[in-house]
DNA sequence: CCTCCTTGGGAAAGCGCTTACCGAGACGGT
DNA sequence: ACCGTCTCGGTAAGCGCTTTCCCAAGGAGG
């Protein structure tokens, strides 16, 4: 980096010290440049274009206006839109984004979350479902704790376990009341397409959704419930899998939107049209796909607002941490699960 | 930030000098430090979990391994599938993505390539349409230019007239061969949602398309080109508004996949079940997107490849510069635009 | 036995900025 | 007229790290 203007020849130029040039330039708090001089200063920076050092910045500071944000995968319509809400609240507060994705490789996290400490990052998000991975989860804790010991500020979303402020998504009262209402509907023999089992978010799904089958009354057979991964692809195939075993179902329910859209793809590449041969629901409301025919009922989680109250939960001064904001999920039906007519 | 471990400490711990700790843990070139001392430098460092304070290493180095990324909107699958691109690549390189959004206000992006030229980013990757505002164009020019003036490199994707490195996205060409796609399906009377006129992208596209049915015939009435925000509610909005103008039409190109999904929904809304009652085409191939019902035609952009590419450019030390590539489409013919059946 | 090289550790000079501290001048109160 | 006080500019001490330069010790060659 040759060629940069530094604070001193912007001093140079305006003919006063480094001292003065500095205060001028950031309305130093309690001290007071002279307006002749600090209009002279101003001049010249513009003049030369001049452009502070960040890291002399954050070096003589001590901080940095860096936010950290780890995720699994940006192009997850999922981690876009908490990342959009992370991005949207830190600009309010001036603060700057540095992303990391995963790509679910684990330990990747723990290493970003190193990053992010050495960057002396103020404040690191780290959203992404645990996995039941205990030993990745201690490492994680142990870099995090570390990092707050620092003097940063962590959150976790869907993350719970992690001795950090946690936004935690209440997965099993949503698919309960999912179960719920899609028993209202008159739907009593289900299939689930499952996610990863090891992925606490996707089980916990599962366990409220069963939960609500066995309360209010409904089937869902173990052969009936079918792993694989949480992506469009893994619905897809999660749902082959489970026409190949010709099941008595009227309704599926995928563990989150992007699944459903794969699932709905593979049956009708089957021939079978949904709703009208089979009933589908899904999780997480992605503002993308409000729009797939038929409208996909969902649980509707506000991921961008997720991601705004995870930055500001970091600049909150809490007075005991760490706490656990819950958030919860609302029911939308839509066309994809009609209601059964009743069995004459 | 206190508490936290400096090499100091660690140089302490092991019982060597500063210079000593800092060789053995990166490995200076051309300078090894004994075995014994190594070891015991990288056990003090591993138990004290010391983390080098990045801002120092950058100011010592003067160079950072930071990417900095400026896109409009990352909740837009359009720009996430470039951004995990970006990040991809990055990775790949040992870089750290400093992202964000402008949210398409004019003037943020060179803002923030000025807050990526404070951080020394190595990297800096603009991403998005540049609208016809010739004053703000000149200022991110100017911006740019001072970056790459300190020895930092900058890629454009989607933006001419910028004095970088550009990848440019062949929005002319893609809506003529689809243009001609339609055409050959037997559509003569189409009607364009243009999206926002200072957009050169949008703009690109409808040229394209007008081209193509100018020269192969087909109809393409002034006022059967609707204007309107570059988003799923502008494709919805400019969709009612253009039945509400009850058009002699058969096919709808909508210039990119969000705004045609918005426009389908349009349709249902008005009782119109595409594609029975219309064609419809959309651009991009969002990912998130093909799986929607009826599969939508439309120009598929390699998004994430770009974003690869992009690092990848900016990391070559090309001989001339700066340098255009060119990124073709291809059409991608769905369920969404049938075969007309030849007037009888 | 002396000189010259090689090996490897340490001292110290920055990198660009902020900020405590110092000191000079102006001003008003007694 | 003197002193306390206030204002405002400058000096310099870091922030944590890398890297150049210096120097000591040991070995090889004459």
């Amino acid at each position: 980096m040759t060629g940069s203007v530094t604070l001193h020849d912007v001093a140079r130029r305006a003919g006063v010290s480094l001292a003065t040039a500095s205060r001028a330039l950031n309305g130093s708090a309690n001290r007071v440049v002279g307006e002749e001089l600090r209009e002279r200063v101003l001049r010249a920076a513009a003049e030369l274009r001049y452009s502070p050092n960040a890291h002399a910045q954050a070096m003589a500071r001590g901080r940095t206006n860096i936010v950290g944000l780890s995720l699994h995968d940006i192009a997850d319509p999922y981690f876009s839109a908490v990342a959009a809400g992370v991005m949207r609240e830190a600009e309010a507060h001036g603060l700057l984004v540095t992303m990391a994705s995963t790509e679910r490789r684990p330990g990747a996290e723990t290493d970003y979350v190193g990053a992010f400490r050495r960057h002396w990052a103020s404040v690191v998000i780290v959203v992404g479902s645990r996995t039941d991975d205990r030993a990745a989860t201690d490492q994680l804790a142990e870099e995090l704790a570390a990092f707050e010991a620092e003097g940063g500020r962590a959150v976790a979303v869907s993350q719970p376990r992690l001795p950090v402020d946690t936004i935690s998504i209440d997965n099993h009262a949503g698919a309960q009341d999912l179960g719920r209402a899609l028993h209202e509907l008159g739907h009593r023999r289900f299939a689930v397409l499952a996610g990863p089992t090891e992925l606490l978010t996707a089980t916990e799904r599962v366990a409220g959704f069963r939960e609500a089958l066995t309360r209010h009354g409904g089937r869902l057979d173990p052969e009936h419930v079918v792993p694989g991964p949480f992506t469009r692809d893994g619905g897809y195939a999660a749902m082959r899998e489970l026409l190949d075993r010709d099941p008595d179902v009227s309704c599926v329910f995928a563990v989150n939107d992007v699944m459903a859209v794969g699932a709905m793809a593979a049956l009708r590449d089957r021939g079978i049209d949904p709703p009208t041969g089979m009933a589908i629901a899904g999780f997480d409301d992605i503002a993308t796909l409000r729009d797939v025919n038929p409208g996909l009922t969902t649980v509707r989680i506000p991921l961008e607002e997720i991601g705004a109250l995870a930055v500001r939960l970091a600049l909150d001064d809490g007075v005991e941490r760490p706490r656990v904001h819950r958030v919860a999920g609302e029911v939308v039906l839509r066309a994809s699960t009609p209601r059964l007519p009743p069995p004459r």
